[in-house]
DNA sequence: AACGCGGGGAT
DNA sequence: ATCCCAGCGTT
């Protein structure tokens, strides 16, 4: 078993040799940082780049952010999913500017009582910002400890969440916290892969029982797989005479909360055009009139974690019966749409409607 | 303790 | 197809 004073010598010693290039290492400021780790949760950082970038060039500073409508933030976020953490980001501003005068917490117990920030997040930012001896565990953590060590079990529990901390922190360099944790996770994402790892080479491979047994796809153990909920929506793509477009958001209790869709209806089965007629088109959309014939333009599968959602696009004419619309229901010229958040699937389809003039 | 929540890249 | 990503909040 590898010794703590081992483990970090050879840990900074191969870090030397695979130096990191994002644009928020080294970062000592806790509201970038926070940035950071909230965009890092659940998405990898190739992707995550641009967007810290032109996420704090939109909003610079904490104050920027707290005085923002949520739906500027959601519109940052589009495309990345998980839309909950745009979402606390915003809460979490608006309390660190009421309660805190602007002036992040600097402890992992008090940063974890804002909105989205975990036993992770918290961490980072205190070990990351000011220093405090806490040892981060994120996925890249749990597999190098794991392996290295023979610890198949995954921290899913509140009493498996406590061995880890006290693990991790029996490995963290206490003198320099940031550079540990930051070393400990490029090195899980680097080399110790989830696929594919780069044994030949390690310098812990002869410490390392998942090497040693050969059983290192056993290490950690996989997180049981969940079945999928298949849905069907069917949206519609409706033009009014003044050639706008009918968008609505969302409500937050579902997926894609808080973001803009097409009127859409929901079916328990793959639906086609003659299914909608004027009755059921009304009975959804109280506020339509004269709606032409829906013609289906296009379908498409969005592919989540936990569900499968089949949409299928139909476009018709209408007009709309101001007095009936709902608040969440607006028509939009095409050259607004630009303005509102949509989940990817919708994105998509409305940006090729627009370069086929369909709308 | 178990589940819901996106989207994408690697294998 | 499958895995899983610098996780978190709700039930």
């Amino acid at each position: 078993m590898v010794s703590p004073s081992t483990f970090r010598k050879k840990l900074y010693h191969w870090s030397s040799l695979h130096p990191r290039k994002d644009p928020w290492i080294e970062e000592r400021d806790p509201y970038r940082i926070w940035i950071s780790e909230v965009l890092l949760q659940q998405t990898r950082s190739d992707q995550a780049r641009s967007r810290y970038i032109s996420f704090l060039k939109r909003f610079p500073t904490l104050n920027s952010l707290a005085n923002a409508k949520e739906e500027a933030v959601l519109l940052q976020w589009q495309g990345l999913g998980y839309y909950a953490r745009a979402k606390n980001l915003l809460r979490a501003a608006r309390i660190l500017e009421s309660d805190y005068n602007g002036i992040f917490p600097q402890t992992p117990a008090a940063l974890s009582t804002l909105p989205g920030i975990g036993s992770y997040t918290a961490a980072a930012i205190a070990s990351f910002a000011f220093g405090h001896p806490t040892a981060v565990i994120d996925g890249n953590v749990i597999r190098v400890l794991s392996r290295i060590l023979g610890i198949p079990y995954l921290p899913d529990t509140s009493a498996l969440k406590a061995s880890w901390q006290e693990l991790a922190q029996r490995y963290l360099d206490k003198s320099a916290p940031a550079r540990y944790n930051q070393a400990i996770m490029n090195f899980g994402a680097l080399q110790c892969k989830p696929a594919a790892p780069g044994c030949s080479d390690c310098p812990f491979a002869i410490y390392c029982e998942a090497h040693r047994s050969g059983r290192i796809r056993d290490y950690p153990a996989k997180k049981k797989k969940l079945p999928r909920h298949e849905r069907h929506f069917n949206y519609f793509l409706m033009v009014d005479p003044d050639g706008k477009c009918a968008i609505h958001q969302r409500d937050h209790d579902d997926i894609w909360g808080g973001l803009h869709q097409l009127p859409m209806i929901e079916t328990s089965n793959k639906t086609e055009a003659a299914d909608f007629d004027d009755y059921r088109l009304k009975d959804a959309f109280p506020w339509i009139l004269h709606p032409t014939r829906p013609e289906f333009l296009a379908s498409k599968t969005a592919v989540l974690s936990h569900q499968l959602v089949h949409c299928i696009f139909y476009r018709l004419s209408c007009h709309a019966h101001s007095a009936k619309i709902k608040p969440l229901l607006s028509f939009e010229n095409t050259q607004n749409l630009v303005n509102f958040a949509f989940p990817s699937v919708l994105r998509r389809f409305i940006t090729d409607s627009l370069k086929k003039g369909l709308c």
